[in-house]
DNA sequence: GGAAAAAGTAAGATGTATCTAACTTGGAGG
DNA sequence: CCTCCAAGTTAGATACATCTTACTTTTTCC
């Protein structure tokens, strides 16, 4: 049994690696969670809100203690330590971060906000949860006082919208509109002379013999690309091309206030 | 979860859907990629691409046969099947969408966008990548064109911030500014009646007895609120309060077009 | 056409997170 | 003060993703 083992090394006085996992993680924020509204951390507790065994939490638990990350007698409440209550912090205001961006700002259910911020919390440095903290900070306030580009904006994002495709996957005789070109430079750039940039009509041509390559037409140009290229471009196809139109986007509702 | 259906499928002696976990659609997304550029995706391929033993792909992609996600003889190479293919081409789509939104958009370094994309892409609908999608191609339009208010926001997020705590964390005697409050409605509403909202300067006071209770002024008025309820209200203490200043915002640069 | 190299596979082990089924402890009521 | 129940803990097992080492098959090249 790994706990046993671990355990009998921890007490021998072996130092033993100690990381801490994202899914430990979610212990202490919840751990932090409950201290900071007053209420002690308990096994059940920590059982209940993450959805787990009481056994689960104990085995946790003792990982966040040799950790030195909480503190903790048996059958007593934990408690995080200095050293965990901070890092515990920058966990859930990133939690708090990122829950805003999702749910308040790009208006997703509760679920998804929470599932979401749930994964990307442990995924972000301070400079990342700085920059995001600005970012919705910022939109939060311009939607506050009404500016009309965050109403466009929001509304935008509500809009149906056909899902691209890699060039490489339409088929012959299909017609379609760039929307997005993932390649770095140089190629991008390349490809953007080719005139393979968002807005674009294009038409699949029939490919030339030997599998490697792509023909395509571009704004009235026939052009070539190796198949590792065409992957990079994303098509959108059918009769519903969603906001791009081509030659220009007159008709999309845009910053009224300019 | 996993284990029922494992009961199951040994009881009935019947193959239900196989869960593919997301390090599973890793694998997926990779043969796509591959797919898509026209190659043929090997165990070498993938090994060097994931950065795990050959061995592991073997019995990944062991998991995508048995799921019917990708046809595999002994020594060949990998194919996704229809269903796989469109599984893949969803996760793959996601990526590509989260990546732009990182690095593009928001300006974080390279691999960080790549890692924060890697885990949220197996947590999105597609109704969250609708979203996504229109509010990176709408940011990437109006930054194309030039907008005013693109230039302020992408600014405003390089700056230096001071990261917020829960009020309850706050020691007292100290003063500081309210920067966001997460609780739901009604709380929500009766701490913004306080003078708990965005901006509000405060200074934590000596606590009430008891231990359950936080006590403050706000605006000039002392007010008195629950633990669990002060958890929620987060405040930048410190001489540099960022953006936020009392009363008003009138020098933080701000939309020029309007 | 055969030997060496490269690619693929198998077997067995580790580490993490989880479960269920016991077992132990502490405290609340009678 | 004792009993009993809820809370906490331990033991043992499983699923999954991973590794290393060794073996097998395919490819390459002389």
């Amino acid at each position: 049994m790994y706990l046993t083992w671990r355990r009998a090394r921890h007490r021998f006085g072996e130092v033993i690696r100690l990381p801490i996992s994202s899914r430990i993680e979610d212990y202490m924020e919840e751990i932090f969670a409950l201290e900071i509204s007053g209420r002690e951390a308990t096994v059940t507790d920590l059982a209940n809100a993450l959805g787990v065994a009481k056994a689960t939490v104990v085995a946790a638990v003792r990982r966040l203690s040799e950790a030195s990350m909480v503190s903790h007698e048996r059958y007593g409440a934990f408690r995080l330590t200095e050293k965990g209550r901070e890092r515990a912090l920058r966990i859930h205001r990133r939690h708090e971060h990122l829950t805003f961006l999702f749910e308040d700002i790009l208006g997703f259910d509760k679920k998804r906000a929470q599932a979401m911020a749930c994964v990307l919390e442990h995924e972000m440095d301070e400079e990342a949860e700085v920059r995001i903290m600005g970012f919705t900070d910022y939109l939060a306030r311009a939607q506050k006082e009404g500016r009309e580009w965050v109403k466009d904006l929001l509304s935008v994002m509500g809009d149906e919208r056909k899902l691209p495709r890699p060039l490489a996957m339409i088929p012959e005789g299909e017609k379609g509109v760039v929307t997005r070109v993932t390649a770095e430079e140089p190629l991008r750039g390349r490809l953007f002379s080719l005139g393979l940039s968002p807005g674009a009509a294009i038409l699949r041509l029939a490919a030339p013999p030997g599998d490697e390559l792509v023909n395509l037409e571009a704004d009235g140009n026939e052009i070539t690309l190796k198949m590792t290229e065409a992957a990079s471009v994303w098509i959108c196809t059918g009769p519903d091309r969603g906001p791009y139109k081509r030659g220009g986007m007159e008709d999309v509702p845009y910053n009224h206030s300019a």
